[in-house]
DNA sequence: TTTAGGG
DNA sequence: CCCTAAA
């Protein structure tokens, strides 16, 4: 019967070990397949106008933080227009900020605007089926947020272990720790990757005329007015421009200044995804990448005439920041906060930090601090097919490292971070999913070798693939073998062919009856032992 | 270090 | 993928 069935799995000769290893534990759990997917009830596109009421938050905290790049000082005296004639009506960022209906793939730089917040094309991309209220628009004309997508082919995994699969087992004597070695650099994961390069007008806020301005705080927890009408003691009301009182108090009540932002920018950041990736996990993804960056609390610093003010008890007039003044050299920067530079940037060639808010795709960014300023003006997050750069010793994963192109001003490499329980930040694995021909080899050695000897597996048909751990691969049998039980049309990822997925089946029943049976059998012989001691 | 299983 | 008890 055995020997049957290991022919109707190609065998071929294979003996199962005499003394095939007994479970090493007999803790049997009951495994649970079902797995609360992360829902991820924010989308990434509600984040970033989080970020924009963070940003307007910063602004209204501290005036005396304001920063730059794309804000304009208004003089006073000349009325400000709205953009859209309706600036004074509240919103709320979650009523505004759809998530876009995105385009297929389309080619590398496509273009595809998901978020343009300008009022035209809120309307015409975002807002189809959400027409917009009068009063709701003219404060998300100001977000901007540009997607593209780009495709970029990585099939150089295939060969990650052709040829090299050893034929027996002969290398058991080299018995390398694996766990180490399998942490080392590798190249990349072969499947197609959408490159998602978010270019530098990711958003960017401006705030025009609006009177009693208010920052908006806890979205999207809660919906907060970006403008209330609750404190018109402390406004300017017949300016109908933006105040801020906590800077502009500084001022004398008759010169005060005031601040059109017309823009914040976040920086061009990268993003990867599989083309198998559903829409929903594209947005998570992004999501949290963006909540990568700014989960240390951005600050705003203050440019003027290219010289940064740091002194925060200045006035504004002392700083120079006056209505009579020249204020278009006024800029702002963004920066994060300087007690959490240490967690989640770290300097260069110093081993990079893990971070995982959730365990999904996100997960594969890396925030580098990569210059001594901690300006925001310019980052990006990408993940590299490169070998590390950082030493094998730190146990990364190549795709976790993050390149950012020099540029003038402060880069900041941003990744995702997870805290340990210690107060240690450690760096998840980049996730690399399984090939067809890495599943392939996978199925072809438990096939030979049984479902409990993994490291075994590993070294047979993995040991050129150093990202590949037994743990990795007993891992990848368990996701198979559920795969092998739903229906097709509940499978993910990319598609692994039915045929495979059968002799998964066969092959996982087959080594389960195996298991059980010596297990059986050496009950049994204990048995008349323990009798006798009896 | 490996295995096994839950998260 | 991660974490970790148990072997």
């Amino acid at each position: 019967m055995v020997l049957q069935r290991r022919l109707e799995y190609g065998f071929n000769g294979y003996q199962v070990p005499s003394t095939p290893r007994a479970p090493r534990s007999a803790r049997k759990r009951v495994s649970s397949w079902k797995k609360n997917e992360d829902h991820n009830r924010m989308c990434a596109f509600d984040l970033l106008a989080t970020v924009a009421g963070k940003l307007l938050l910063e602004v209204d905290d501290s005036v005396s933080k304001i920063d730059h790049e794309e804000i304009q000082i208004v003089n006073g005296s000349k009325p400000n227009v709205c953009d859209q004639g309706s600036c004074n009506k509240p919103f709320f960022v979650s009523e505004i900020i759809k998530p876009p209906v995105t385009d297929t793939c389309s080619g590398p730089a496509s273009g595809i605007t998901v978020s343009d917040c300008k009022i035209e094309d809120i309307n015409q991309k975002q807002m189809k089926t959400a027409s917009p209220e009068n009063g709701k628009l003219p404060v998300v004309n100001n977000v901007d947020c540009n997607l593209n997508l780009v495709i970029r082919d990585n099939d150089d995994d295939e060969n990650s272990f052709e040829g090299t699969r050893p034929d027996t087992l002969n290398k058991k004597t080299v018995r390398a720790p694996p766990c180490m070695r399998d942490r080392k650099i590798r190249r990349l994961s072969a499947s197609k990757q959408w490159k998602i390069s978010q270019n530098t007008d990711v958003y960017s806020n401006k705030i025009n005329c609006c009177k009693y301005q208010r920052p908006l705080r806890d979205y999207p927890f809660k919906k907060r007015r970006l403008y209330q009408l609750d404190n018109p003691s402390k406004s300017d009301d017949k300016s109908g421009f933006i105040e801020d009182g906590s800077s502009l108090d500084a001022t004398s009540q008759d010169s005060h200044v005031k601040l059109k932002i017309k823009s914040f920018r976040v920086p061009e950041f990268f993003i990867e995804i599989p083309e198998t990736a559903t829409v929903s996990s594209l947005k998570r993804t992004v999501m949290e990448a963006v909540t990568a960056i700014f989960s240390g609390e951005l600050h705003v610093g203050v440019m003027l005439q290219g010289k940064r003010i740091r002194d925060d008890n200045k006035t504004l007039s002392q700083t120079g920041i006056c209505h009579d003044n020249e204020l278009d050299a006024l800029g702002f920067t963004l920066e994060p906060n300087e007690l959490q530079l240490s967690p989640f940037l770290c300097p260069e060639n110093q081993p990079l930090i893990r971070y995982s808010p959730a365990q999904t795709v996100a997960n594969e960014v890396v925030i580098q601090q990569q210059a001594d300023s901690p300006r925001i003006n310019s980052m990006n997050i990408t993940e590299t097919d490169h070998e590390m750069s950082v030493d094998d010793k730190s146990g990364l994963d190549s795709r976790a490292l993050v390149t950012v192109p020099a540029n003038n001003v402060g880069e900041l490499v941003v990744v995702p971070v997870r805290k340990s329980k210690g107060a240690e930040v450690v760096q998840r694995r980049i996730r690399r999913p399984f090939s067809v021909s890495e599943v392939e080899a996978l199925v072809e050695a438990v096939e030979k070798l049984g479902t409990g000897r993994w490291r075994d597996v590993k070294l047979r048909a993995f040991d050129d693939a150093n990202h590949r751990t037994y743990v990795d691969l007993k891992d990848k049998w368990k996701t198979l073998v559920h795969t092998a039980r739903i229906s097709p049309q509940q499978r993910r990822g990319e598609p692994v062919p039915q045929e495979l997925l059968d002799r998964v089946l066969t092959a996982h029943g087959y080594w389960s009856h195996h298991q059980a049976k010596n297990q059986f059998k050496l009950n049994h012989q204990l048995e008349p032992q323990t009798c006798r001691l009896l």
